[in-house]
DNA sequence: CCTTTTTTAAGTAATTTTACTTAGGCCTTT
DNA sequence: AAAGGCCTAAGTAAAATTACTTAAAAAAGG
């Protein structure tokens, strides 16, 4: 069983040479070809695909709208876009959008084919590409709990920040650690200072930026 | 030119098998089998390879430790995790120290071999069943800023919840705006109904995570 | 033009937080 | 054993926030 796919790209000698090269694999079949999403979506009216791919940056209607209106109208169809936007805001769009797999046009051809082969499987496909934007912003935001100023604060003190950044009230984490509220406000305070933070506000702004919570 | 390549695993099966796939293909030669980490760094002492397959979980000396390791004493050694692991917690440890990939040993055969070509052009490489569990958690932290409940917010609400956010308190807001502190403090009442605050640690947490600030 | 919502403001009281200081007991390091 | 840091707690007073209510001017929307 062969699969249907359908290219969106405004550009003929990119989709002339992508339709060659996968139609040599003998699991798909490049059945629609267009050169904007608005020619896409009309296309698909009369011809069933498996998978779309589909570019970004094309006249009269870009990927982005094309896919959410994909999603709607079809919604068993997987979309691949297939583009050179590697920036976060793009990314971020096709994935809420529902994208199934996000590639670039510089990725290995072997690369397209195998992310095909998993996203027509039910999975997601992410170019490695995008995958590295996304492990430093992964392993920084995961991180900075661990790092930094938080150092200087004591395990009792750090604990309470914590408490203080999910809303509690001084007396509530007195009552949850037995302490006295007084203590509770002497930590605050010795916070306060080490953090240079004038009141509750900056305390827990810090608290969130720094990934507790 | 053919690249050398370093198998620890305490599975010997699994590392023949390996071995095995590997050697299949031309550019490839596995010139080390090691069935923990200890083994593995010792053996690294005579013989030079470009790029070692790591598992995390070891006897004597675990994955992670083991990349460590290799980044001290052989730091042009690539090293890509291989591992059942698909948690976060070892995803992040492995990226921080160093790792150049990042596998699941149920990837398919075909990944493997195109994420060590990626890996040996000084590349990275992370598994797409990681970058999926990365996506969510990206997309989702990347927008929390668009979306829901500050609908329910008027303009000035929103504007002075962002003053508060930012560390402001109820006297400065007012002074800026030029408002009495008393209204200020209405404002704020109602953001807290509004938003079911209890106080200002509550309501900051909010904004921040709505992405204001 | 009329209705609804928003913005402004304040009364009263209770509660909480800040600010600064002091201090004993405990644990760790030298 | 002494020194230093940490956790605990409290005194005192000023300042700020919360809670609930009322209300008028202004703006927005139909």
């Amino acid at each position: 069983m062969t699969y249907k796919i359908a290219i969106a790209d405004d550009h003929h000698i990119f989709r002339a040479g992508l339709k060659s090269l996968i139609d040599k694999d003998p699991l798909f079949k490049v059945v629609i070809e267009a050169s904007d999403g608005e020619q896409l979506l009309e296309k698909l009216k009369h011809q069933k695909c498996d998978l779309a791919l589909l570019d970004i940056s094309m006249p009269n209607r870009d990927g982005l709208s094309t896919l959410l209106e994909i999603k709607k109208r079809f919604p068993k169809l997987k979309v691949m876009v297939l583009t050179m936007q590697k920036d976060q805001e793009h990314f971020k769009h096709a994935m809420k959008n529902g994208a199934s797999g996000y590639m670039l046009k510089d990725d290995a051809y072997e690369q397209l084919i195998l992310g095909i082969k998993i996203v027509l499987k039910e999975k997601q496909f992410i170019s490695p590409a995008i995958a590295n934007v996304m492990t430093d912003y992964y392993v920084r935001s995961l991180d900075a709990a661990e790092s930094s100023s938080l150092d200087l604060l004591t395990k009792r003190e750090l604990q309470i920040l914590k408490m203080i950044a999910s809303g509690m009230a001084n007396k509530n984490i007195a009552t949850r650690l037995k302490l006295s509220t007084r203590t509770v406000e002497t930590h605050r305070a010795n916070l306060s200072r080490k953090l240079g933070a004038r009141n509750t506000a900056s305390l827990v702004k810090y608290a969130l930026s720094k990934g507790l919570v």
